[in-house]
Formats: structure tokens, sequence, C-alpha cells
DNA sequence: GCAGAAAATGTAAACGTTTTCATCAACACG
DNA sequence: CGTGTTGATGAAAACGTTTACATTTTCTGC
């Protein structure tokens, strides 16, 4: 077997108490003692196990991640920004993903039970109800881009209203008003944000939504590029901007545009949300809105410690919002004019 | 407190010996007892402590991942393939990125102790010696993305030095002689293959390598930008063929050859290396080698497994190797003509 | 050198499971 | 109607720490 405390504690000829005071200097231990105690630990290559350090102090030292999915660089981004708080704090990182349904997360909730202090969890796809259900009230939680939530300590999300409008504004000073929206999945919370965000933002600036500038999308460049063809098939005049509520349908669209030939920025403006890596080398390369997933990862790690340290802070809903920010590239112009189109 | 076993016990009329074969189906229990703990339990919203059940028998049902770093796709990518696999044995990870040296290994690996079962390290920027000795003998470990370590039960690698040989090849039967190569980091252990790749396949092509034609790099964008611009500021003849040891770093020259108003690849050809997405969407298309690195997640992930499973599978050191293939695109085409240049 | 205080160390009881071994009931067999 | 035999259950000992409490040692001031 591994060498325990117990080794340590016999070689050095000191109680196995001792050695837990030198190891985690929770208490005075006299120098030549503790020395000795080091010395002995550092030949045998002694490792506290964590399983029993956790079981005995009731601390994990361990933060639980939950994700509906891994792929792309969203992810990635976010898992750097978590780790590089919990490695601040010296606390490692339970991941765990693909829980899209209520019952995923759950289990997932489950099985971190005992090895976690407190919980990030994103699950776009839930419900709020669902969510409250699926969070256990023994267990600090912040949320991942969802508002906040009976029994979390707290919610971090994107300031997509806010994006949107942003992006809307742009598109109003150069002068369009025929707007169109590519919709992401129907049920997901970003999504709704987005879309709420481009309605407010046309009322705010005067200019009307019809229906049939409403467009439906997936968050997929497969749909940008459908949402597009649809729109491209209709026989009524075309809006002269395309909001998408993500960067991977503005690219599919602009496939699609590219395909159908008409030019962008030239016939149409096009603008994303995301501000995903390949935005910058799509030609013309996409006017977009950027959000700093790490920073978002690390405010929702630096936010789940804060409810650790403090049991206090653990009802508040705390609530923060990370900034979107208008990232002005090239594919939105001024709208063409109509008696040149 | 949480609810225990014995809440449960107590609760059911059994004793928690009982309740522990219910929940965890290890011997058989009369059916009435059974029905009567799981209802117990499913009222308490019993879920067992990890902590407590890897302690008592030595099974933590987890994996560590010990990465460098958590910056791009690809380690989304790695990490979809590793818990893909995970997650069907049930098992759960535990992820440590920021590792680049010696020391920060031993430490992310001490961490781990008494947390996992198995360990999965990629460290590129380690010597085999130091990776050697940062992995505990106490635990199967697989190696990613380096050759096979002594301790460690076996590793997975990407098939380098076959990628950038396809390349070559590529390249040559098109006519190029004049090949540069820009490298990666040094004491990269994946650089250095696909340098050796380069160098066996021009080789073989009866092509020479002169010392000019080997550009330092480091696998970053900025690194590309900066070996081109370096080559372009020379007054000797450039060559007709660029091979990056990365995208990354083909997007940076790419950018650069742009800049030097040197038309691809129409001037001069460019490949890359690890198909990132947005290889797809720079102008031209680039040309590179596509790597599943979901793949090599998942089949580390497995291979660790069998060596869970079979004590006997941990010592000798298997070797997977996970294919590369040529993808073509747009970068690349025939050396300009002497006289035309 | 001694009483008392303070500092260092030891003892043993948690922590919540799993698992070995013992017990007990039911049951088949002669 | 005893006697193995089997199947279900319980009691208690691990697992490797931390930590409250008890004890011993060392210091301080006289």
């Amino acid at each position: 077997m591994n060498v325990t405390i117990k080794d340590v504690a016999r070689l050095a000829k000191v109680s196995v108490a001792t050695v837990s005071r030198v190891i985690n200097a929770s208490a005075p231990v006299r120098d030549d003692t503790r020395s000795r105690v080091l010395k002995v630990a550092r030949d045998l290559r002694f490792a506290p196990n964590s399983a029993a350090r956790t079981l005995s102090s009731r601390q994990a030292s361990a933060l639980g991640v939950i994700l509906p999915d891994l792929y792309g660089e969203f992810f990635s981004e976010l898992l750097r920004g978590i780790d590089l708080e919990a490695q601040r704090s010296g606390h490692a990182l339970l991941v765990s993903s693909s829980h899209h349904d209520a019952h995923g997360v759950s289990v997932a909730v489950r099985a971190m039970r005992g090895r976690v202090d407190g919980l990030l969890v994103m699950a776009p796809e839930l419900s709020p109800a669902a969510l409250t259900s699926a969070i256990p009230d023994s267990m600090p939680t912040v949320i991942l881009n969802a508002p906040p939530t009976p029994g979390a300590a707290a919610s971090v999300m994107v300031d997509n209203m806010g994006g949107t409008r942003a992006v809307v504004h742009h598109l109003a000073k150069l002068g369009h008003r025929d707007v169109a929206f590519i919709c992401g999945p129907r049920g997901n919370s970003d999504a709704a944000a987005r879309l709420r965000g481009y309605r407010a933002a046309m009322r705010s600036a005067g200019l009307t939504v019809s229906q049939d500038r409403v467009l439906p999308g997936d968050f997929t460049e497969e749909g940008g590029w459908k949402a597009v063809r649809e729109l491209m098939a209709r026989t009524s005049a075309r809006p002269t901007a395309l909001v998408a509520a993500n960067d991977a349908m503005a690219v599919g669209a602009l496939l699609a545009l590219h395909e159908a030939n008409v030019r962008v920025p030239r016939d149409i403006s096009i603008v994303g949300f995301d501000d995903i890596p390949i935005a910058r080398y799509v030609t013309p390369a996409l006017t977009t809105v950027h959000v700093a997933i790490d920073i978002l990862g690390a405010r929702a790690a630096s936010l789940l410690f804060r409810a650790l340290a403090d049991p206090a802070s653990r009802v508040g809903t705390h609530r923060e919002v990370i900034p979107a920010e208008l990232i002005v590239r090239h594919s939105c112009g001024p709208p063409p004019s109509p008696f040149t189109q």
C-alpha cells in the first residue's frame, strides 16, 4: 500500500497528530520536530490522502463544474478562467459535461457529493424551476449564464441584452431601418435574452419588428445558413441588415450570402455575438460582440469562494453581469440605397 | 449535517450494511427490504458521500487529467474525448491545468492522491526524465502526446512524423524543391517530432535542407508572423513553400505574407498542422493536417481503464499512435516559375 | 529550585462508507 | 425431527485523516 501518515509518524517517532500539524501548519511544532517530520515525509514521498482528509475535515478543496457540453472554444475559455481562480486558492476542479436535461444534471450533482465544496452550474437548456430542484441546498452553488435561481448563492451572466442593444444601435446609426434577427435555440436563456435585447433596441430606435423579420435558428453554423437560404427564397424585399444571435450562425449566414452572390457589407450588413476567434478571420471580418468568457468563469469561481468563506452570503441571490462590448470590423456598412438595389 | 447511510438505516429499520448492499447491489437483499430501503433513501434524498466511499473501498471512480494549459480548441476537444469515455464507465474527471514545469506537475499529481484511480498526463514541455520522476508509481498513468515513459502504463500520441511527411510529399509532388519549415517551441516533443518528420521526408524526396530553411517559432500566431517577416527581410531567394509546425503559426505567416504583398498560393505555398477550425476560414483556406483530438483523448482514457482493470497491463509500455491526415485546401499550388518570379 | 503558565505533544474519537465475519432463520434431506 | 445448507441480515473493524481534549514538557518569575 501507499505510505500513510502513520508510517511517517512511526519513523519520525512522533504521533500522527504531530505529523498532521506539521503538514498543515495547523498548530505550533518545535523546530527540530518539524524538520525531522518533514525529512521523513520527504524521504517516504508521503502525500496525504485527499479522501481521508475530506472525510475528516469536511473540506474537499475542490469545486464541481457542471456543463452542458465541451464543444468549442467557449468552454475551454470558461474552464480556463475557472481554473485560474480555483488554482489561486488551492482548489481542484471536478468537471462533468454533457448534461442537457434535469435528470442528467441531478445525477452529476449527486456524483459530486462529498468530493467538492461547491458547485458551478451551467445549464442553459433547463427551466428555472428544473434548475432550482436540481441544485442541492446543502451545497453552495453559483449559476452560470442564467438568471438568479432560488437556492443558488449567486449567478453570473453575460450582458446579452446590452450586447444586442449595442449592435442594433450601431446598425441604426449607420442608417438601417429594416433589421432582421436570427434566433438561438428555443428554451435557451441566452438566446431568449438576446432576442429581447434586439426587440427592445429596435423599439427604442423607433423601428418596427414585423414577425417575418425574426428568423428561427439554433446557434449552429448550419442554422445560420438555413435561415439565410429561407430568407433569400422569399419574394418580398430583404432586410438591409442581419443580426445573428451568435457568431457561428453569422458565419453560416455569411456563407449562404456568398453562395447567393449577395455582397457583404455592400448589399447587406451582418453582425454576430460572442467574438469567437474565427470571427476575425472570415471575409469580411465579422462585426460582433465580445465577451470575456474567461473573466466570466473567474468571477463565478470567485463568487463561489466568497459563499464558501461566508455562509451568510449563501442566501442572498447575488447577480453579476459581465459586460459585452461591440467590436466593429468589416461586415457592416450603410444600407444600400433603394435606387441602386 | 447531510443525510448519511445511518439515517437511512435507522428509518428503514435495517443495518447500515444492508443499506450499502442495496445501494451498490453488492449482495442479495430480500425484495421487500430492498424496496423499503430504496423508498427511505429516496425520501431522504440520500446521496452516498464519495470521500467516505473512496476511503473505504480504495476506489475513487475518478480520473485525473493534467494539462499544460487550457488555451484554445485543442484542449476542449481533448477533454471532450476523455469525458465521453470516462462517463461511459461512470468516472468523474479531475482537471488541472497550467503545469509547465516538473515541479508544477508533481504538485498536481500529489494533490490528486486519493481522489483518482489513474492519471492522464500531458506535459509536452517536460523532458522524458522529468516526466518519469513526476509520475507516481502507485498510480496507473497514461501519457498524452509524448513517447512511452518508463513508469507509465501507456502512451498515446499523434502521428507527427507521418503528418509532416505527408505534407512534404504533397509539396514535392506539386513540384516544390525549396521548402522551409517554421519550428515549434524548443523542448516541445510534438514540435521536435514534426521537425524530424520534415527532415526525413525532405531527405526521402531527394531534397536538401539548408540551415537557413529551418526557422525558429513558438506555436503562436505571432511567432509565425515574425518568422515570415524575418524571411522576407533576407536578400537571398525565398523558398517556394512554407511548412508551419502548427496552424496558428501558419495563420500568422499568412498574415505577414499578405502584408508583404506576397500572394498565396501563387507566389508561395503554405501548410499548417492541427486543422484548427480557423484553418477553414482564412483566405486562402489552409491546407493542413487533421488530427482527431477527441479520439486521442478517448483512446487515452480507454487505455487507462484497461490498465485499471488489469494490473498486469500496467507494466508493458504500450504505445498508440493516432493517425494524422492531410487535408488539401487552397493554400498550396505549384511553385512559381523562376522566369515569372 | 518551585509553582504556575504556556507550549508542545500524545490519545482517541470522530468522519461515512465498505466489507469480513458471525449470526440467525428458513429449508431440504434423510 | 435433527442436521447441514443456503440466503439474508447484523456487528464491528477497517480506510487515513483531523481535531478536541488530556498530558507532558518547557519556560517564567520569584
